[in-house]
DNA sequence: TTGACATATCGCGAGCTCACGATACGTTGA
DNA sequence: TCAACGTATCGTGAGCTCGCGATATGTCAA
């Protein structure tokens, strides 16, 4: 198998992470590739909300929002607070704004003039 | 931040996506959510690599990697072209460079002292 | 205490993802 | 033509994700 081309040898660019930390980066996003956690994630970054007006939001019911809720909260996205019968949740992970803000410039923001074809 | 009042209410974000969109951001991140393809994406970020060379960086078998890349270029992450016996990967959607930066930045690289603890 | 409300948790089943082995395809050199 | 190589595709089954309904927990007001 020797060097079939300019690319070939066994050049193996040494991985800028270990092969757990590509474990652990693959399953927050893929904690994240979900529609409605998506829009959860992009609601709590303009404020804290409730459970309650998170699924209003996402018109699915309280207890699958909950779901939702929970899984983003136990890889460290978000946090929650108790107020009385409510309870708040917010973004935990400052990292998750500049991520997201990748996500929109990509798919959810339809494409600016500015920024694209820029060979 | 503000009292729990002023969150309440039918307050509703306009989603900045429409709800398709939603759906293909997370099916694409879906994509990207899975330790080889984020090792593959890295790899091709700093050139382009036949399959039997990937396949042996992420140490998996030739078919295992085939079929990574064959999705990483249904959502339009990779092009390819043959050459000779062999298929040369590259990147094909330029937006996926800030993404993995952003991946990278918050899982796969050390914690930088200058952007942590801005609490 | 009781009931109403807000949220969380559990068990379930349909549907999906993943890696594997087998096999097919495409290219090159003999 | 043939065989060897590199890559792609397919079928299979284990294990997972998702949303649902039922139920549990926590909080407040009467």
């Amino acid at each position: 198998m020797g060097a079939s081309t300019k690319t070939a040898k066994s050049k193996v660019l040494k991985p800028l992470g270990s092969v757990q930390s590509f474990s652990e980066a693959a399953e927050c996003l893929k904690i994240l590739a979900h529609p409605v956690r998506l829009r959860i994630v992009q609601l709590l970054l303009h404020g804290r909300f409730a459970v309650g007006e998170l699924a209003q939001d996402c018109e699915i019911p309280d207890n699958v929002a909950s779901e939702h809720l929970r899984l983003l909260q136990r890889c460290g996205f978000l946090s929650n607070q108790r107020e009385g019968r409510h309870v708040f949740y917010e973004i935990a992970e400052p990292h998750l704004k500049s991520l997201m803000a990748c996500v929109e410039s990509r798919f959810l923001l339809p494409p600016s003039k500015t920024s694209q074809n820029k060979s």
